[in-house]
DNA sequence: CACAATATGCGAACAGTGCTCTCGTTATGG
DNA sequence: CCATAACGAGAGCACTGTTCGCATATTGTG
């Protein structure tokens, strides 16, 4: 976590707070891994911290604020498997096979965390403008390989139906300055982005049951093809 | 819905039990469509019978047994979306778009109960074998559009990474018999349906948001992508 | 240093929830 | 006709998120 030195907790009572507030966060967190968004209970986490359940108001308003918390916290653990996982160096296939393989293992791993990303909301989230940059981490992973490819030249897009640029609202040379991706090069990497979110939702969420006979292989093949639209060679 | 002839109730008791079951399951049904699968509560359901709250367990075990209720209907409802939008006289491109554009409107109109059938699973999901063959009905019609058209040998697969066949367990032939597919075309049916499901997943859980500027359109592209992927021509 | 202002923790309370149990009442089948 | 089974109602239990008032501890300031 980085602390803004300007922002630095100068006395003990400030200092005090941003721990506790954390120490919150990382209880809550612990209770969202073993029983799921729906069921996180504030006075669950008030008990394992030894505090009156009141007292967690202090430092977060509402049940739906922890929330928040730690929603943003995900998608930032999202965005750092992804990132880890992209060795910039490598071919661009392998690059993209590479980062698929470690969402999915977050996802794998974290289930409650994956399904409060994007999964049905809860009920009363609002998302900050912080939340959507964290969000934007993990897909950026994905254009990043594209766009490298694109800058070496090596962009093979297979022939698909056009996207017509008036449906495309997102710039991604804004995101990505030193590429100019088309319409339909943005549209193929959010479907892409859309794909490896979808098919991670199937396999945890139990829609590939007796329809996949090996989960972690169609993943695979689900990341090729996906790759191979995005116009990665080979 | 349909009653057994066999099962019919021939006692007054029966009779009232039957009805009660179905009221119970359209109150829960009308609170569903306004406040969403979490706070669907059994009492407020009772409230709205005028009944008291523990007379509900007389008709279902639990919660979770009348969420469960409401997760077949919903899949039915979903099927009869799909199968009610598809023209099997028209174009294969055609029909294709209709389905989807015939599920769109269903979720448009039904958030809560698309969120309940692909969203986060509720707490203990048990899904019964009368619930996988209701889900199966929407991916059946997709899949339909791509059989007929292979039986009329208009399959025209674009290249793409093969499938291997050791990652399918699903056998299409014993769901459309008259048709043959191998695991490419099968693959392609199930992206195909996870698409579907994934783009809208998206468009209602809010993740387009300043991502696409024209949700519909954005929507018909994503058919089309599919849809040509599948193997449909034009 | 003294003091007012503020931050914090606590316990009680409120309005909900899912669910269980008991207890009369009512309908059913032998 | 009568034992049995089903049913509705109500009380109660163990929870939940959230608010409020009160006591205490920590501040910045006169």
């Amino acid at each position: 976590m980085y602390t803004d030195p300007m922002n630095a907790p100068r006395t003990a009572r400030e200092r005090a707070r941003a721990e506790l507030t954390r120490e919150i966060l990382a209880a809550a967190r612990r209770q969202l891994g073993e029983v799921g968004p729906s069921a996180l209970s504030l006075r669950a986490v008030a008990r394992e911290l030894e505090m009156a359940s009141s007292a967690i108001y202090r430092y977060y308003k509402s049940r739906d604020e922890l929330l928040t918390a730690l929603i943003l916290e995900a998608y930032n653990d999202v965005g750092d498997a992804a990132e880890g996982a992209d060795d910039p160096a490598a071919e661009p296939g392998e690059r993209w096979a590479a980062i698929w393989r470690g969402v999915r293992e977050w996802a794998l791993a974290n289930p409650h965390e994956f399904a409060l990303l994007y999964g049905t909301p809860v009920p009363g989230y609002a998302a900050p403008q912080e939340t959507s940059l964290a969000a934007s981490r993990m897909p950026l992973t994905l254009a990043r390989v594209v766009a490298d490819a694109k800058a070496a030249g090596a962009l093979r897009l297979p022939p698909a139906p056009p996207c017509d640029p008036a449906l495309i609202a997102l710039d991604m040379t804004e995101l990505l300055p030193e590429t100019v991706f088309s319409a339909d090069e943005t549209a193929r990497v959010l479907l892409a982005w859309n794909r490896l979110v979808g098919i991670l939702s199937y396999e945890l969420h139990g829609h590939l049951y007796g329809v996949t006979a090996d989960d972690a292989g169609f993943f695979d093949y689900t990341a090729r093809v996906s790759g191979a639209f995005a116009g990665l060679p080979d």
